[in-house]
DNA sequence: GATCGCAAACTAACATGGTACATGGCAGAT
DNA sequence: ATCTGCCATGTACCATGTTAGTTTGCGATC
């Protein structure tokens, strides 16, 4: 109750927190794929004009969540059976090359993240709670990918697991099925940096990597036979 | 016949062209490296709103051709060492992994499409080209990632390489001390993958792309000499 | 009854005005 | 003389009006 009269004060732009919301309702499943973004309907829901929905749409688009038919309109992205493998080899390929340079030139930072990450995913695992896992499992493959501390890299990492982003809330639901393999392999991968093991590393991430198309595929499975286009719940 | 344009209808739309013109001037060189784009002065220039252009620059930014700082504005990107440095050692790596998917399962349109670049390549340099060259050079290497197959890739490289577009005109001028090697580069690369040698073509691959980094670097080293900022010229 | 054409509604794309923010220069104080 | 604070200027960002293109639904025609 001081004299800040600003209970919002955003230091970043309105576009950008408006990026952060829609992609938040994505990954949370508010917006189901396939889902009609429309500029005017994103406005009124987020009480802003349509001039920062255009350009956080833009932004999705740069990210790979979202399509953008000209003079039709955005759309949440879907990917198909064909589109995640090649996402998921893409994906493979990036994080073979970033442990090996972690391993070479910056193997403790790469200890430590990934120490960090596999702690996070082992107490979510003990409580059960599939979504918290899936952030450690993010953290860990991010770890991975920072530590190889090629920013070209990381920054193009980053777009290329994008498209997937719809898929996983519905990888939630299957994940109780695979956690635990998914949570060795983890620990598998760990323990090959903390040994130096570079060839191990590497067949680890194609096996999980192996076992991660498996899944989105599946889950990519399920959401199809929605086959629906649902306005957006609350 | 004129009226039959509708199944296909080319979208020209007007943010397309100007990104083109945009992306066109910093390659030529018009718009030096690190220079201020300012919405107005484009919009002026181009004879149209400050909308499209804004749209235009959001989308170089997603090919990494500008940089849009929030509130300031934008400007043409400046690769550093470090970070010419780490988009070859990406770039290699992703030609590497396309090659190798390439001579696996598409030897025959891998071979096709490289040959005909080199045919480019071979004419450009008897011509003493080098811009022709330079064109056949960057078909040689886009053939290579698009035999891989692998479209998220594809689309991955393409912004991969854009942070250096800039840097390519001031490459022409050293090129004629580098040109036969990298000619015959590229032809040993083109006869490896026509026998099948994967462990040569990745071992010529990383040749080929150190001695790109050296070439880069020159260039860069040259245009900072430069250091100042041009408005454009016409 | 099926198909083609037309029209109305919707929506993205473009243009323009207002506002907040960042930068550069200048005046004043120490 | 140097530094600091204020002011002027330019610019990006957001809001809103206008236009043009696509889609959809209905009706007429074959």
């Amino acid at each position: 109750m001081s004299s800040s009269l600003r209970p919002i004060a955003p230091p970043t732009s309105l576009m950008e927190v408006t990026v952060d919301r829609i992609r938040d309702a994505i990954i949370a499943g508010e917006l189901p794929l396939g889902c009609k973004l429309s500029e005017q309907r994103l406005a009124d829901m987020f009480g802003i004009s349509r001039s920062p929905v255009r350009d956080a749409l833009a932004a999705l688009q740069m990210e790979g969540l979202v399509t953008i038919s000209p003079k039709r309109g955005s759309f949440v992205f879907t990917p198909d059976l064909k589109a995640v493998d090649e996402i998921c080899e893409h994906r493979c390929i990036l994080e073979k090359a970033a442990v090996r340079k972690a391993i070479a030139i910056n193997h403790a930072g790469l200890i430590k993240s990934l120490t960090a990450a596999c702690k996070t995913m082992t107490e979510a695992s003990q409580r059960g709670n599939a979504l918290d896992y899936t952030k450690g499992d993010i953290d860990f493959h991010n770890s991975v990918i920072r530590s190889g501390g090629n920013h070209s890299i990381i920054s193009s990492y980053k777009r290329t697991i994008g498209p997937l982003m719809a898929l996983r809330t519905h990888l939630f639901t299957i994940m109780n099925e695979t956690l635990e393999r998914s949570m060795n392999e983890h620990l598998a991968l760990l323990d090959a940096c903390r040994r130096k093991k570079i060839e191990d590393a590497e067949r680890l991430i194609d096996e999980h990597a192996a076992h991660l198309v498996d899944a989105y595929r599946t889950a990519l499975a399920e959401t199809s036979l929605f086959d629906g286009l649902s306005t957006g719940a609350a």
